[in-house]
DNA sequence: ACCTGAACACCGTTCAAGT
DNA sequence: ACCTGAACACCGTTCAAGT
């Protein structure tokens, strides 16, 4: 393991223990042993150590939505499924799930970074492709609704995450939230022969 | 003009020029001719502050959200202008709108910041539930509606704020996706009577 | 009640110097 | 090629002291 995969594996660890500003160039070096500047030796500034972050975890992801679009089933179980793991990982590793996909700062490195999130964000789509091509999304560009699809979810992540949609409030959780839209979505694709009214009992 | 509001106009004119990290104590202390630990006398720390900032513009689109709702009109072009509003302030503001919407140590203050918040939350709630009445939205929970509409929506500014949806890439704007949602949750809660096909021409 | 100046414990970053 | 220690210019926050 190089001294760069050991610094990368340290701001990983102490993102998720601490948060972001947790990431100090002193504690990073300190954690492997080093002084608190030869993270220069290997990246820019302190801005490329988290972009480096955010790829390793980007490729994670890619990896995951592969696996899930790849393997035997119906296509919105998948989708479902492939839901499921990406607020799992928003739940569970907030910190990290805010550099990868909120962070201003982070984004603007563009580079290996930008394409490493390109490729997570085409997997995905992938999986909204095979839904599309069974009726069980609407048949509109694929991209644009992949978009819709991902924002929706981020929001909910980042709004969940940010303590701005609490339950206690009766909000739904992201999960819950993303079984509706893709509900409503599907019954704008696929309208039902027999028109059923979710009011009446 | 009070000190106390002289500071929280500051540290809004700092966030505009030059994002979260420019609003140092010290440059708006400076900003109004008092020292740089002036603000402690005002407020507790510079989370505090920053939430004066954030519960001030909650408040604005609060009342902004009212008008609309008050006003004369179809729910529908109604709801398009809010979400126009919306989406305007999260792009001509962007270090504001992730103050407000975005930021978890902002939001962790909770308090009169977290009651402004939902009070403009439920005010944009009332006008998804003018388009629920209508049909021209689906007849579920208002709430989870609600929810649903307001994630998607900030998941797309986010995301275009963040750098994250290039436009360049095919992706749609903000505005765009949200076109598309309402069109779509607009499909399932009204099917047609004859059946449009967006394929042929 | 409101403000100031000095001080403290941090930062990221740069640089000369070492091996 | 890789690392270190000192130094610089910042931070937020605390505190004794002033009016």
């Amino acid at each position: 393991m190089s001294t760069a995969e050991k610094l990368v594996a340290a701001a990983a660890a102490l993102l998720d223990a601490g948060g972001e500003s947790a990431v100090t160039l002193r504690a990073v070096g300190h954690a492997i042993g080093v002084s608190h500047n030869a993270p220069y030796k290997h990246f820019k500034d302190r801005g490329a150590l988290l972009a480096a972050v955010a790829i390793v975890d980007f490729e994670t992801l890619t990896d995951a939505f592969a696996a899930i679009r790849t393997s035997v089933g119906e296509p919105l179980p998948k989708l479902k499924h492939a839901l499921d793991v990406f607020i799992r990982y928003g739940r569970d590793y907030p910190a990290r799930y805010r550099l990868l996909f909120s962070d201003p700062d982070i984004a603007a490195q563009g580079g290996h970074l930008e394409q490493a999130a390109l490729r997570t964000f085409f997997e995905f789509s992938g999986i909204i492709a095979e839904c599309q091509t069974t009726r069980d999304l609407p048949a509109t560009s694929n991209v644009k609704l992949t978009s819709l699809v991902f924002a929706t979810l981020h929001g909910l992540i980042d709004l969940e995450s940010g303590g701005r949609m609490r339950h206690e409030k009766g909000l739904s959780s992201p999960s819950e939230s993303m079984q509706l839209l893709t509900t409503l979505l599907g019954q704008s694709a696929k309208p039902p022969l027999i028109k059923k009214t979710t009011s009446g009992r």
